[in-house]
DNA sequence: GGCGCCAACGTAAACGTTTTCATGGGAAGT
DNA sequence: ACTTCCCATGAAAACGTTTACGTTGGCGCC
């Protein structure tokens, strides 16, 4: 026994397959009496749409798209838990490609999903408005997260790194440490420039006499160790080390320890992401925490709603806030 | 402009649309001429296969769906990425549909997830065979992660929990530690009845005469705490201490610190999962890893092996082996 | 009472594929 | 040279919906 068709249903409610489907669809059309007579067929026979026969009449999938890079645990796991909540909320179906990482593969992945969502979500540092014109139909209603296209035909929905940054820098300095230095993150990465433009406006502003104090990093653990060492060298000591994301930091609080430099005491430190680890380690590493589930939340939104006026006015950019969170490594809680 | 159809194709092409599905499919039934020439057009036109319209007659979504309980960062992104890959390689496309707690939300997914997929991957403590049996057509493949369930029906990959435990205790012991206490985790949850077992059958076989000392716990960070506490008011102290999983074990080492006890020269300690906050505590946490993107990939391959031939003789129950990672923290390594 | 109108309902086309079946033509076998 | 067979190809049905359009009947209005 296959599975019930709409003309199962009508059959068995003894009315038009039209029917069938008005009485279950728009509800219009159809008088109340036989539009609970059709129900009940169709409870009766457990009747599932064939979802294919739908999207292929309807050209609407109810499915929106993600495609991510490879990302690290939890913050990939917040953001597709905000996407996902937000799409069950509106009924849409969420189809997931991962790990990422060369154009080509990304590539590949988004013509493999043509004609299967109605919209896609993107994050990746390696998607260009270029890429899009190239892989995508221009009617495919797209959001970029964390994306540096400034383009206004295509949405972008960023963290606000830059101010995360400053407010950061700021505590810091206003905590008492005026000279404080910043452990970069990889070259090409949008969220890595912002942060760092944001601990140079910070400094400009509020120690500007101060000198900068900018040293190469990779968002990798290790890189934020060599940023230790390479600091710990210098003639005159930072008061304070501002990492571009928490793992650097942690390398760095390594290196420090290892020197017998007291944290936050001698040197300060603070970090971005507020990964689980920072709240581990000793001391507790201060830092910039971007609530990653509304990111995947607001983005999907704002995706659900270019589904359902294209034309309208909703903002081409838009920007979440972060907070800083005030631990124990950067000397400013009394504990 | 729409998107080009097949019978764009055809016309291009200057053939029906039949030996275009021949030419762009199986190859067979069709010149190599022609199909040379087809292919041109197609890619001239940019043409992509409508998919809904190839659902409808085939009957095959190239999909399979993920159900997945609300799962904490390392293991959710892990899964995710085994999964994905696994599936990206097979030419399937995965729908996720997470942080489902209740029975009765999982209930309204999967049945939304009827005829957009061709298979199902479940991981949830709540799913049962009489969950599968009312709410799944008897028909669609599906592979349980986790799970309890025993029905040959279906089909279950799980973790050694067991052969894992009994590793790590018999480790304990043999590095002289013959009491070992264990911090159990909640009460209906498989993974940690599980472990328990592997913790007794251990005792049993290589400390027989050590007193059996089961902690009650519930997998979180506080209920290790708690338990490290009352295992320091013991009269007579266990020599080591196993935790079901790590979060317990960071628990219970914050309580070892607080009271002044040394990890681990006066008390020994091991956890269960290797999350990777288990690597910065000090001292570093000696657990049991399991490889979770294999499980994912796993997982799939034996969705992927269902669909080809259902009736195909592929065991209905998996395991999935895990190994024992030394660190500092029970004592064993000469660091 | 006839006329027109509207609501409810049915009929059928359309969506873009795959696949079965029919048809043709050319090569091979006698 | 005629038959036989096979292979490339085309025509058309089928998949399960939605929806534009036609048809019916009842009701109000003149």
């Amino acid at each position: 026994m296959a599975a019930a068709t709409i003309k199962d249903v009508a059959r068995e409610a003894k009315v038009s397959v039209a029917s069938v489907s008005r009485a279950l669809n728009g509800g219009s059309g159809v008088t109340a009496a036989t539009s609970e007579r059709i129900r009940a067929a169709a409870d009766r026979l457990q009747y599932i749409p064939h979802a294919a026969a739908r999207m292929l009449i309807t050209r609407r999938t109810h499915t929106i798209g993600a495609l991510l890079p490879d990302l690290y645990g939890e913050f990939f796991s917040e953001l597709i838990r905000g996407i996902d909540l937000a799409a069950r909320a509106r009924g849409l179906h969420l189809l997931v490609s991962s790990s990422h990482d060369g154009v080509e593969e990304a590539a590949v992945a988004v013509r493999s999903m043509q004609g299967r969502v109605d919209g896609l979500l993107i994050l990746s540092g390696r998607v260009d408005a270029a890429f899009l014109r190239a892989n995508l139909p221009r009617e495919l209603p797209v959001v970029l997260l964390n994306s540096a296209v400034k383009n206004p035909m295509y949405h972008v929905l960023n963290v606000d790194n830059h101010a995360g940054a400053v407010a950061m820098v700021a505590h810091l300095i206003q905590a008492g440490h005026a000279r404080v230095a910043f452990i970069a993150g990889p070259e090409g990465n949008f969220d890595a420039r912002q942060r760092e433009q944001g601990y140079r406006a910070a400094m400009a502003k509020h120690a500007p006499k101060a000198p900068l104090n900018i040293l190469a990093g990779d968002f990798s653990e290790e890189s934020g160790y060599r940023a230790g060492r390479e600091l710990l060298a210098q003639k005159v000591r930072p008061r304070a080390v501002f990492a571009a994301n928490d793992m650097m930091a942690v390398g760095c609080l390594t290196a420090l320890k290892e020197a017998g430099v007291r944290v936050p005491q001698d040197i300060a430190l603070a970090g971005f992401d507020d990964i689980p680890i920072a709240r581990y380690v000793t001391p507790a590493l201060s830092t910039v925490r971007v609530r990653i589930v509304d990111l995947g939340r607001v983005a999907l939104e704002h995706l659900a709603g270019l589904l359902e006026g294209p034309d309208s006015s909703t903002a081409s950019a838009q920007t979440l806030g972060c907070e800083i969170v005030v631990r124990e490594s950067c000397g400013a809680s009394v504990t």
